[in-house]
DNA sequence: TTGTAGGCGTTATCAC
DNA sequence: GTGATAACGCCTACAA
């Protein structure tokens, strides 16, 4: 029942522990017929270290923590998958916490994981204080931010450049004729949906379009608040004729409103996505959306990560990488069309 | 840099670390005052107890293993969300492995879980060896298996009733009028996969319909599959007039095979899909699809896990846990319309 | 090349 | 109610 220790093997074999510990872990440094000897005899009784064990002894447990805001939105679950590729042929484990966009969970994932002692973590932040993260990074686990940034120092950062993002998005509808323009911005309290929605307007208003406020709608980055929000924005006297969606979920929200209201698109309403989630090829007219490497940004955190794990801890200063996004045009957006209601 | 432990505690407050430890996990033992003067301590310097340590000696490390084949699938998304909702408030944290449909990958994972002494592990088979399973399950860890069965033995499964859900999507099919139908079934060493295929064949079957062996194909349950598949059903001389696919991601293939071939859902091809995951709704029509209570599922393992975690281990015997699925019908199907070439 | 001894930080078992 | 002591299973100086 109780698995075979390195002891219970030591008396099989009259060695002692350290011998067969050594045999494991520098092979080198025992002589080949024992060491024939003792892996004939791990096979039979079917030996392997208890990590525990070893992860007490070595003060290292080869295990990343991982906290994403909702591990069932296809970007979370390519990071995660990513992470998982590049950490894998370390000998990294991953445990990983959905934190339900809750700070609090948040929180609470990061409690667990110092008891646990991991090696280090990747969170995406939901906000929330950063003093115990603070505390976390001072006693020495390394933190890497990604997709948000909460303002902590000293931890490395991969970003989708959102500014750029928001940008590129304005500026395609723009370029289509379009003036009533807008938007559903993510929760403001997370830096990308700032980001967005910040590079968005800085982009309209170069174009010297002023955006009524009611064209604004915050969501929370959900699907549901999607739909409500194009709900509002497609009730509105001066209904936009185009619209950009900060992120994926929003946007699959949005567009069952927008199905049920029996808008059509591109014709009524172009439609500027975020985040290239499969299924916006699978829709009629496929989703034209802001697009970028999302699997890369999982492997850089963990490269990131492993790097600052396997260095020596010098004072690193912290790093910030952002990937380009990439403006992906299909069906859903369409030179605005003169109508009665657009002309107004 | 070195985190406190229970002896800096225990000198700081000329208390032995026993009385500390007690503080901590029985707090009625231990006079009210010193508690008080403990819990200040740990407050000041921030304590926290080192769960590797506490784990090596209670011989049990409050973690449960998780193994998916594919967590960018919407379906293992919800899974393991559903799981780390139903274990986290029993204190137990969640490692995860992606599998990537690979046994070998698979195999692997096992493994670490063991070294690290993991207190259960849920999975859903990708096929390969039982034999280290039964290693595993020997040496006292728990296993539930999900969404798959292995026909390894003592272990709790929770599964799809996949037989019913091939019928209802036959029936369905053929209650239209469809004779000539079309199938993308999943590998067949997957015994949700089999069952899928053996419901859909039997119900046919039974309304006296012989399929062609061409109407059959075998993906992998990946959506590049699920193309393939499509193209190949579609550019049959006698196509099939309606399919049925045995999950999300080879679902998503085809919609986007079948939009390229310009054939018209539900006019010229009725779909039914399985798995009803949130982009289902979006499609134009919204797709018909085989659903089920997926996080129900997830909980219901967590659950059977937890109950073999918690109580004495009688050798229970082993429980298979069935759920229904339901036939969602939206616009993806329509009843057959008689053209020349569905006529033949 | 191998063995001995000590410790990683916690909890359980005894005494007191 | 509290303290001393001995594990939990492994790794690593150091000694032989």
């Amino acid at each position: 029942m109780r698995p075979p220790t390195l002891l219970d093997l030591a008396k099989e074999l009259n060695l002692s522990t350290s011998t067969i510990s050594r045999a494991l872990t520098r092979p080198g440094v025992v002589r080949p017929a024992t060491r024939e000897r003792i892996l004939a005899a791990i096979e039979k009784i079917g030996f392997s270290p208890n990590g525990v064990a070893r992860s007490l002894r070595k003060r290292e447990t080869k295990t990343i923590g991982i906290i994403v805001p909702d591990i069932t939105n296809w970007f979370f679950g390519v990071i995660v998958r990513a992470i998982s590729g590049a950490v894998g042929p370390h000998a990294y484990m991953m445990v990983v916490f959905d934190a339900n966009e809750d700070p609090e969970a948040e929180a609470k994932a990061l409690q667990s994981l110092r008891e646990r002692q991991v090696s280090g973590i990747i969170r995406c932040p939901v906000g929330g204080e950063n003093k115990s993260w603070e505390a976390a990074i001072a006693s020495g686990t390394p933190v890497i931010e990604l997709d948000r940034c909460s303002g902590l120092r000293n931890v490395d950062t991969v970003l989708i450049d959102d500014d750029q993002a928001g940008r590129i998005a304005a500026e395609c509808l723009i370029a289509l004729g379009h003036r009533r323009i807008g938007t559903i911005a993510g929760p403001q309290h997370l830096s990308n949906a700032r980001g967005r929605l910040r590079g968005f307007l800085k982009a309209l208003s170069k174009a010297s379009i002023t955006l009524a406020p009611e064209l604004i709608e915050y969501g929370d980055f959900r699907e549901s608040s999607g739909y409500i929000g194009a709900e509002r924005l497609m009730s509105l006297r001066a209904r936009p004729t185009a619209i950009f969606i900060a992120n994926s979920e929003m946007t699959g929200g949005a567009i069952a409103a927008i199905r049920e209201l029996k808008i059509r698109i591109p014709k009524d309403l172009s439609l500027i996505g975020f985040d290239d989630a499969r299924w916006a090829r699978y829709l009629d007219p496929p989703l034209t959306t802001i697009s970028h490497p999302t699997p890369e940004l999982g492997r850089c955190a963990a490269e990131l990560l492993l790097d600052r794990l396997t260095k020596v801890k010098s004072h690193r200063k912290s790093r910030v990488i952002k990937f380009e996004p990439e403006l992906i045009v299909r069906g859903s957006t369409a030179p605005l069309r003169i109508t009665k209601q657009s002309r107004r």
